[in-house]
DNA sequence: CGGCGTTTTGAGAGAGCTCAACATCGGTGG
DNA sequence: CCACCGATGTTGAGCTCTCTCAAAACGCCG
């Protein structure tokens, strides 16, 4: 996942374990660094006085978190973990150094930050989408691999399900109807597209 | 809008005027650079050899397409004005060598695209939000000046409407609704919220 | 075999979308 | 100055579709 990191930087990382509930970063406190989510699930959230959430984004392993807290003083938003979780800081010194010594690290970083902007907008879009079914096809026709006819299912439909904010319910029987009018197959582990695209 | 980038990148961009309908760039064609939309709007979409479009995204004025492909050989979609349209590139040679000499304009890209993946990511998350009034009060709960109580509101509420994935209808209806139950006041372009939040 | 999570199917209700009609506002030209 | 026109704003009614709640079948792993 973090290829996007030199191996400077990777070396320089600090894991922290959180308990549900635990508190990463607050607004207003000072940057420490970037974090990238090793396991569990955090969400980013906006807090006004009475104590009310407004849910931001909710970070899940894999990802990385608070970029844009390397060019800030403080952060934003808060960070709670939702479940046990943990977390690998890359402090801002050595990512920040690394990214003038070595212009191909910021290269790296740009590119995939920009590559997450893309297919971010893309996610809106898809959300655009009123049908379930053609939110489903939209997200055949971008995710089919080389041959455009297969596409891969990493997880559980359900995981699906909530990729395309959608409810399983509704993803199951709109698989079942696309199958039932021969638009799909339903293999082991992929969709295959009955008319190929590509 | 484009705070950016350096002076040296603004100067080298070129403009270039599009008829609704014409294309900007093609997928596996060469990167030549980065866009901005001026006027107008331009979709991005995938295209399959039977001519149907996935869409990606729409781009309207001040925003910056393209951006990863100052990373990429080649672009990976189609960019086709919606309309009429002006956009600026800026080369992606002048840009990148920029970045090099100049690490505080990589820098301030690195920020800028940071900072819209944090917007994106809010946006996801607010269309995870079925019910229009409560994807209204998280609109409202983010958007509130600094005083926690007003909203000021750009464009018209059409436009609002499209930001917030509702049609222009339901958005009316909740508005009324709102004001009608003291959640709000609706003032001249900009809404005020009956509790204040921060 | 037992248990847990995923997958599947059923029924019902609510909420937003669609289509439609009308009001309002700002700008334009006679 | 006024009439006109287009776009925005507003309200009404009906419908479809997804969500919600429920329950059962299936599959995997201990």
């Amino acid at each position: 996942m973090a290829d996007w990191l030199s191996r400077n930087v990777r070396i320089a990382g600090v894991e922290r374990a959180l308990k549900a509930g635990e508190v990463l970063f607050r607004s207003e406190q000072r940057t420490v660094g970037l974090y990238e989510v090793i396991t569990g699930k955090l969400r980013l959230v906006r807090v006004d006085r009475a104590g009310r959430e407004a849910l931001l984004h909710v970070a899940v392993a894999g990802e990385t978190l608070a970029e844009a807290s390397l060019f800030a003083p403080a952060y934003h938003c808060d960070a709670i973990a939702t479940t046990n979780a943990v977390v690998r800081l890359y402090p801002k010194a050595i990512v920040l150094t690394e990214f003038e010594r070595n212009p191909e690290t910021a290269q790296a970083f740009m590119a995939m930050l920009a590559r997450q902007v893309m297919k971010l907008r893309t996610r809106v879009e898809q959300r655009n989408i009123h049908s379930a079914r053609d939110r489903v096809r939209h997200y055949l026709a971008l995710n089919t691999g080389a041959d455009g006819r297969n596409v891969k299912l990493t997880g559980t439909l359900k995981d699906l399900a909530g990729e395309l904010g959608l409810t399983h319910e509704a993803l199951y029987r709109t698989l079942a109807d696309m199958a039932a009018a021969g638009e799909i197959e339903r293999l082991k582990g992929k969709i295959r597209l009955s008319k190929p695209l590509a």
